[in-house]
DNA sequence: CTGTTAGCGCATTCAA
DNA sequence: TTGAATGCGCTAACAG
């Protein structure tokens, strides 16, 4: 493993030159050695040791991307084809521009800050942080940090970040059940903290209720656990009682399509018996029958925005939104029945 | 941020007692300034400087998982369920033992060596490569190897992989296919190179169509590409002629249920018209209608594994079994026909 | 049991 | 345009 020392020997010239020509400070060094020094580092294949890197200037050029989520990544996070698609463009892009990607998942602000000193993180993207620690974390954190689908309380700090028009989302779906003759609906919330995305699209959805008459009803919010078996035993109350909704609102695709697959092996009919959304336009969503009706977002434009905001902000460019917003859509598929055609 | 030089000093003592007291080597220092360091330690928070540590060591304790994979992380591929549930485990498992976690896709043998050696990586863990390159591969790198789901030429090279018992599950679900009376079927491959896991597989329902007397074909292999207009082309085609075959068996649930989506928006009965299976035993085999029969395996078991044979390998001890085949299990749901049955 | 010292590979002064 | 010298934080060999 030659080291800069060792090229700088071999082609006689000190490992002063040979950084320069490595850095492409090409006002520093005659063509000539330039093309000597290229021609051995070429030869005895050179490769940089990023520990004296890091320990000589205090970078890595590590991204740090932190999942927060529970201690296991268990089938009702990271096999949601959601994450994926957004940790996928999120490592294709911080590949592209030369930098290297360190993925850790955690619920622990402490050791986001460990991790984020002891690698001397070039930068951090957070994805989905409880909105109360994230202003501990910017202030803990030497690095620049970027925000996916966080919420922020109005703390007058400047927060990074690339997320969704929730509200939106959820105001859409709803006026779109709304416009079908629904009057009554539940929502289901993907998590049992009930804040950030989940509760944005609530809002959404109560917006669009509470703009109609009386007898127009967003009736309940129901917060899903991690443990699929509780989750069945929810869906299943559906089938019981008489139900008092005629629409499901859920808060993903990943939720509502495994209520649809319950639902229908207790013998319901989607959307006769009941008419069902989603949210996100994962890939599944246009793979079940009945095909969902969903809001569409696109997970890897989130991840390739993030970073390249990250970018700007290790580069220390201005940053003109430091707050995006992602556009939605309605997508209308046929998972919600029209009460209004007879 | 504290260094150990700048720990010793307001501890009163030297770095080298401050390290000794880090490395848990307790036999070099007596109890009470144990006690004293760790105090410091604490007050100060210090956190190591991993740049520091690779250069004097020449480790990282960093893990380099590559994902060997077209440039893009497209739909089909990290969006399967399948391959996340196998980063969740290996990232779970990496970070349990204080380890950290690069992730990386790329094709490029070159890019993975290099990899290895600018970051002194303590281990790798190759995921789908592809034969030719694997031994080239471990002869160039220093750090120790372990892959998932390769096959390997016969070149009397001691390889350390997590497989499956890929013919068997290929074996199993023609068997069944058989036993419910289908005697012609055709083979879907994963991928356009034909190569190892997809290889086994077909292989298996060779070995099972082969055993039957005549009027029992595996008709045709097809292999998939990575563009779904494509594919859409491909199952379409299934739709038009007189098909020659009662059964499509696909080598992943996820293409499966590609096809199954697609047949049904043309029209089709699954299964009455045509019946099809599956591989993996992912999650949304179940959540489509009808429910895939498939063949199961556990992609977090198999991250685990592949974790815990490198770290065997890091610490070099002894591995008694350097290849590993998992089980799999026939998984019957309702995706196939009982021709037999009237 | 404790401390001194040298060196890992690189970037960065500063001098020539 | 080139080179020599210094230090980043840590480990390990050696000395006491």
């Amino acid at each position: 493993m030659p080291t800069i020392k060792y090229i700088a020997q071999k082609a006689g010239v000190s490992p002063t030159t040979v950084t320069n020509v490595l850095h492409g400070n090409y006002a520093r060094v005659s063509k000539a050695t330039r093309k000597k020094v290229e021609k051995y580092l070429k030869k005895y294949n050179y490769t940089p040791n990023m520990g004296a890197m890091i320990l000589a200037q205090n970078d890595s050029r590590i991204i740090g991307v932190i999942m927060f989520m529970e201690p296991r990544w268990n089938e009702t996070v990271l096999e949601d084809p959601f994450s994926s698609a957004i940790l996928g463009a999120i490592e294709e892009e911080i590949r592209s521009i030369g930098y290297f990607f360190m993925l850790h998942t955690t619920t622990s602000k402490e050791e986001v800050v460990r991790l984020a000193k002891t690698w001397k993180l070039a930068g951090l993207i957070l994805v989905w942080v409880p909105s109360n620690i994230s202003p501990i974390i910017v202030d803990s954190v030497e690095s620049p940090v970027v925000f996916i689908d966080s919420h922020f309380n109005n703390d007058g700090k400047k927060y990074h970040n690339v997320g969704l028009k929730d509200e939106e989302g959820g105001y859409l779906i709803s006026r779109y059940l709304i416009s079908k003759g629904h009057k009554n609906a539940v929502f289901f919330a993907n998590d049992t903290s009930f804040e950030g995305t989940d509760l944005h699209r609530f809002k959404g959805c109560l917006k669009a209720f509470n703009e109609e008459k009386e007898n127009y009803h967003l009736i309940n919010k129901i917060l899903l656990t991690k443990e699929r078996s509780e989750r069945y035993k929810t869906y299943s109350q559906i089938t019981k009682k008489e139900m008092p909704y005629t629409a499901l609102i859920f808060s993903s695709d990943y939720y509502a399509t495994e209520a649809i697959s319950y639902l229908q092996d207790c013998g319901l009919n989607i959307p006769d018996d009941i008419s069902i959304t989603g949210f996100d336009d994962n890939i599944f969503s246009r793979m079940i029958h009945p095909h969902l009706t969903t809001i569409h977002q696109n997970p890897g434009e989130k991840g390739r925005i993030a970073v390249s905001m990250l970018m700007k902000l290790i580069k220390k460019q201005t940053i003109e939104h430091p707050n995006i917003e992602l556009d939605v859509d309605l997508i209308i598929r046929d998972s919600v029945k029209d009460l209004k055609a007879k």
